[in-house]
DNA sequence: GTAATAGTGTCTGTGAGACACTATAAA
DNA sequence: TTTATAGTGTCTCACAGACACTATTAC
């Protein structure tokens, strides 16, 4: 990168901001609370900036991975995905910045260490989203990864990304039923995730709940879509 | 922006790259001849800087204006979303490039006049992608538009956007067959788009073929997503 | 008339949703 | 035995796909 090239276009922060969830008893995602201006005491989405040379794709790696203390790692279940790009011209009241937003699922629930920059990270319900202003466009983004992950929900095997490696189809029903906010008839559910192919693959294992029969447990599959979907109500 | 501010993150260019498609005949994108190193000869994507003052997505919206010499207009029936940026370190072998992909649909395909940058601009059919090798990442943006268009025909009416404002609905299955690439029956084509609430409006006129009965004229409905969705062979 | 296109009718298979029913465990 | 959970069977309705059929135009 030359100091000619450098003068020729007109320089741009970079930044990412993911938007992580995690299902364990709620459906909820991880927000800092902002600890300098602007929005200073805000809750906001974890991130920062993008560095020389590093990929914004491995950016946002970094960023979750210092912000929820686990290394973060797609091969042990969790999943992350590119959301959307943000730009518009104020959406930073101090400089010109384009963020890159991006989408985490996480398996577990990571317990939360104090983040380097002075910030707590908290989990927080879903439910609880609209009541919360958060800082920048923060608000715009997380509501388009909500939306996202309902839909991605139907027509993808992306349920297991937010449970542990094995689980029973009872739990899996939980997963979309927390997600969804709806409820889901385990017999119907049943026969749809065994018809699709790929979905999950049983581990000959049982597990006995509290009560009632022991339930067969499952694997995630190799299957990354559901055709046919899988439907909300 | 002040110079303390500007000194504190790592600069970085910020472009846009255009995947555009037209229906006519055939189903088309636009292509740009290099006029210049690298990849200079090869053919790329539209697209360009974004400038200081004005969003990212305005700075699609011009560069399309600009290489397609139309006044780019989504109330004339064109359409234009964010597909995905791409941030890879060298993407670039000059300096350090994120961009951020478009996906425009046009209505009407617009007669091309040279670009003001000495690059030719051409109409290139989307069955001869893999066969042309694109500059810098371009063939990914391409074909990862391609694939975004193809499935959001199936869920959403986004198939109108490619056709002019009045058509028959055999014009319109014929757009379908041409992005997808297989036959669709006309009856059934006809049975589920009439069923798909706000897809279509009948405007009560008649058009002659050259031959048969003439086809009533339909014009876009206000409706935005399909469900359930139109589907592939 | 014939050929071509527009449009309707109808049958069949598949699958989602509702829900009754059986099976297996703990208290 | 009661209760709770796991899992099976079955009925019904809706709809996609196949395709026979009718209607309206140009030649």
């Amino acid at each position: 990168m030359s100091e000619y090239d450098s003068k020729r276009f007109p320089p741009f922060a970079v930044t990412v901001d993911v938007v992580v969830f995690s299902v364990a008893a709620t459906f909820s995602l991880l927000l800092v609370r902002r600890g300098r201006d602007p929005f200073k005491g805000d809750y906001a989405l974890p991130g920062g900036f993008v560095l020389p040379d590093e990929s914004v794709d491995d950016a946002a790696r970094r960023e979750l991975a210092e912000e929820t203390g686990l290394s973060f790692d797609e091969t042990s279940g969790n999943y992350l995905e590119q959301l959307q790009t943000f730009g518009a011209v104020d959406r930073d009241p101090r400089m010109r910045v384009v963020s890159v937003a991006y989408l985490a699922l996480l398996s577990h629930r990571p317990v939360i260490e104090a983040g380097t920059d002075a910030v707590e990270a908290m989990w927080h319900n879903v439910e609880d989203l609209p009541k919360t202003r958060l800082a920048f466009d923060h608000d715009d983004i997380a509501s388009i990864a909500l939306e996202r992950v309902r839909a991605k929900l139907e027509y993808t095997t992306l349920a297991t990304s937010l449970i542990g490696d094995e689980f029973s189809l009872a739990e899996l029903r939980d997963v979309y039923e927390l997600v969804w906010g709806c409820k889901l008839d385990l017999p119907n559910f049943r026969r749809k995730v065994l018809a699709s192919d790929g979905f999950v693959v049983p581990t000959g294992k049982r597990r006995a709940a509290s009560r009632g029969a022991p339930a067969q447990l499952f694997r995630a599959g190799g299957g990354r879509d559901l055709s046919p979907p899988l439907m909300r109500a």
